[in-house]
DNA sequence: CCGCGGATCTTCT
DNA sequence: GAAGATCCGCGGA
């Protein structure tokens, strides 16, 4: 449901993001993310129901779905709802939070994130909560004052209001003007 | 099998 | 501010 995977979003921020890398480690904390319902939702992937490329959505909530995007750059994306419902949360930035993780810019950005992780499609399917893969979730502080707007850089289902932002974050309020976006 | 368009980022002016 | 990069999943034939 809707409700749910906006739910699930906001769960996401304030989340470490932690992976491998060579012989150690990294982590981010998620600033920025965006949610794609399971119906009703014209930019969802899911939209055109469940095919090869797609079917990590409709697995178990913590599940990897990632994709490429106008053939240059990933996206990290979770399932957030039950299994067989495709809602999903988009990784869109975050902030190092430990001395080994990338600067600050180069994690903001879906296309940036997957890049400064060495992310590709290979992890999609992977599972993001239990680990054991390269890359994980874990807890972290609750979010701050948390800022809602329309998603970006899609052209339909622009009228809904599911990206999340940690105000204050180097995601924020820059990148909504840059946009054009609706505050409140 | 072919054609299209995209949940982006970088570079150039 | 604008456009190019560069690939693949999907839909239609």
């Amino acid at each position: 449901m809707a409700q749910e995977t906006g739910k699930a979003a906001r769960f996401l921020l304030g989340k470490h993001l932690v992976w491998r890398t060579l012989g150690d480690w990294a982590a981010l904390r998620i600033t920025e993310v965006e949610g794609y319902l399971p119906e009703g939702d014209p930019a969802a992937h899911s939209r055109a129901g469940r095919t090869r490329r797609t079917a990590p959505l409709f697995g178990l909530p913590g599940t990897a779905y990632v994709y490429l995007v106008y053939g240059v750059h990933h996206c990290l994306n979770v399932a957030a709802e039950g299994e067989g419902v495709p809602g999903c949360v988009l990784i869109r930035a975050g902030v190092p939070i430990v001395p080994s993780a990338p600067s600050a810019r180069e994690l903001v950005g879906p296309g940036r994130v997957c890049r400064a992780l060495g992310i590709d499609t290979r992890l999609s399917g992977a599972d993001l909560v239990s680990g054991g893969d390269r890359v994980w979730l874990r807890d972290g502080a609750p979010p701050g004052e948390v800022e809602t707007t329309r998603r970006i850089g899609i052209s339909r289902g622009t009228q809904l209001r599911l990206r999340f932002v940690e105000r204050g974050s180097a995601s924020g309020a820059g990148r909504v003007i840059l946009a054009g976006e609706e505050i409140g």
